[in-house]
Parts: structure tokens; sequence; C-alpha cells
DNA sequence: CGTTCAACCTGGGCGC
DNA sequence: TGCGCCCAGGTTGAAC
């Protein structure tokens, strides 16, 4: 779910919780697997407790919540702390949520903020996440490279020069559409996005990178930084299933102007043509025939 | 290089 | 009503 809009949404919406002090951390017993919480809960919960969030950064489809360390009680908790500053790599998948607003149901961890809490800012900061295939990882700097860094993930789509994108994904032999997933070359644009990018720049999404002409790699540069734009302005796609909400538990709004994402069978609004569904690289790929071309 | 599959999970929708 | 199946915004590692 989360893709780029949407994880940028999630990180505005916790903006407010930034410089307040985690007084506590509550880890529902049970519920979180080895894999979703690194290191294990207990481990976890004391090395967040006491610490105040100092920033929230998003690098791709991931959060990175940087921590600092404060009046660590015992001598032994603050070498531990001044020694590795920490961040929280917060990484959504399919379903992970950040909330300051009550979740849908019972939350997964529960960060109690306190410190300096003036109106209006939450006192909570909650991950939820119905899968379960989210992950929270509590990492130093290394840590971070090795989870966020430039040999995991390419440059920000946001960010990313229309030169950049051709020399990265320009000689490619896969399909357009495959290529913008591969979060190596290029970080943020997940399934949907891809759809509703190629179908603004009218590319069929099976042509292959190398087939693209230079015109059109800037065609769909250009369309990538419009709608990821609008989409974060609406605060990302809820779709049916309503999993996705802001960190006020609210809907998105950018599922309104969907042209092809989840319409097969439907006529484009376009052209009139049936919106056609086809598989590639195992998910789906929505597109229209005659307005997208190769 | 590239593709393909399975795995990690829950839950909604559909056909029978 | 219920069962079995397919589907889903993502990532990873193994096998070919």
């Amino acid at each position: 779910m989360p893709e780029l809009p949407e994880v940028e949404t999630m990180r505005r919406g916790i903006a407010p919780a930034v410089g307040m002090r985690i007084d506590r951390v509550e880890i529902p017993r049970g519920r979180l697997r080895p894999l979703l919480i690194e290191p294990a809960p207990p481990q976890f919960a004391s090395h967040v407790r006491g610490s105040v969030l100092e920033a929230a950064e998003r690098f791709g489809k991931r959060l990175a919540l940087r921590l600092r360390a404060t009046d660590a009680k015992s001598s032994r908790a603050r070498l531990a702390t001044a020694a590795t500053p920490r961040w929280l790599v917060v990484e959504p998948r399919m379903t992970g949520l950040l909330l300051v607003a009550e979740p849908p149901t019972q939350e997964h961890v529960r960060l109690r903020l306190g410190g300096e809490s003036p109106a209006g800012r939450p006192a909570e900061l909650l991950f939820w996440d119905r899968r379960g295939l989210g992950t929270l990882r509590l990492v130093d700097a290394d840590g971070l490279a090795r989870l966020c860094g430039e040999d995991r993930l390419g440059p920000d789509a946001l960010e990313i020069s229309a030169a950049e994108l051709i020399t990265r994904l320009g000689g490619s032999a896969r399909a357009v559409k495959v290529a913008l997933l591969d979060q190596k070359a290029l970080a943020g644009v997940g399934n949907l996005y891809a759809a509703e990018i190629l179908f603004r720049a009218g590319i069929d999404p099976r042509t292959r990178c190398s087939r693209l002409s230079r015109p059109r790699w800037r065609r769909l540069h250009a369309v990538m930084q419009e709608v990821l734009a609008e989409a974060i302005e609406l605060e990302g796609s809820t779709l049916s299933d309503a999993t996705y909400r802001t960190a006020l538990n609210e809907p998105g709004r950018y599922q309104a102007r969907h042209q092809v994402y989840g319409r097969a069978g439907q006529p484009c609004q376009v052209c009139g043509t049936d919106v056609t569904r086809i598989v590639q690289a195992q998910r789906s790929t929505f597109f229209c025939r005659a307005c997208q071309v190769r």
C-alpha cells in the first residue's frame, strides 16, 4: 500500500510529534513477530523509552525517525545510547501505518509522548499494521545506511533529475513498468503510481526501457513529478479496503483521480476503451491499450 | 543480465 | 451460511 505519497503523508502527519519525548513504549504481548520488530520487544522498548524524536525523514517508501537519548537514569544506559545514535526505521510494506489518532483496531506499538507538550501536540504515536508485513527496526548510523543508503535505494522519485533517470533505467531491457518498481534504481514508486504515471505519460507499460526515446523519458520524468506531487497534495490513495489512512485516521483523496489502477473493464476516461489488466513480474498492471503506446 | 516463484500475513470479495 | 479460491498499495532470497 503505502508508496511515496502515502509515506510522505505519514511523515508530515507525525511532524507535530517531532521534539517530543517518548515516555512509554507499549507493545501488546504476542502480536509481533521477530521479522516485524528488531531488536526484540523488551530491548526495543528499553532503548526507545526516554528518547526524544528529533526528526522524521523519508527514504523512498521508508521512514526513519531520529531519536536522541536524554536523561538516561543509569550510566550503563547513557553509555549505550551515547555511543549509538539511534534511528527507528519504519517500513510499512503493504498495510503498515503510523498514526497520531486511534487506529481502526488494536495497535501494534504505542509510543506515549510527553515532555513539553503544547496544545495541539499529539499524545501518542501508534504503529498499526493489518497484515503485519511491515517492519520497525532500531538501528545505528550503519544500520540506517544498510536499510536506506544508496546501495539499497536509488534516488528518491521526487528528487531524481531526468538525466539521472535516463542514466539509471534507460539502458535496461526490462519493461518500463517493472523497472519503475525497482527501488534500487528509483525509490518511492510502487504498483499503483507506476500505473497512473505511465497512463498519463501515454506509455505502454510493456515497453522495454531501452526502446523509449529521450523525449519520452523526459515526459515520463515530468509526469512522475506531477502525479506524485498531486497525490501528496491529496494525502495519498485509500482503496476500497480502506486500510490506508492518514496519521489522523482519515482517508486519502487521490483515489478519485485514478485513471487506470483498479479499473479493469471500465472505460478509459479519455478515450472510452476498456482499461486492461495484465500481469507483469507477478503484479497487476492496469493500462489503456489505446492511449498508451509502445 | 533477466525472470519466476515462494515466503511473510490478514481479510475482503466472489462463485458455488 | 459456509467453504474454497483469488486478490491486495511491498520486499527478499533462491533458483533458473
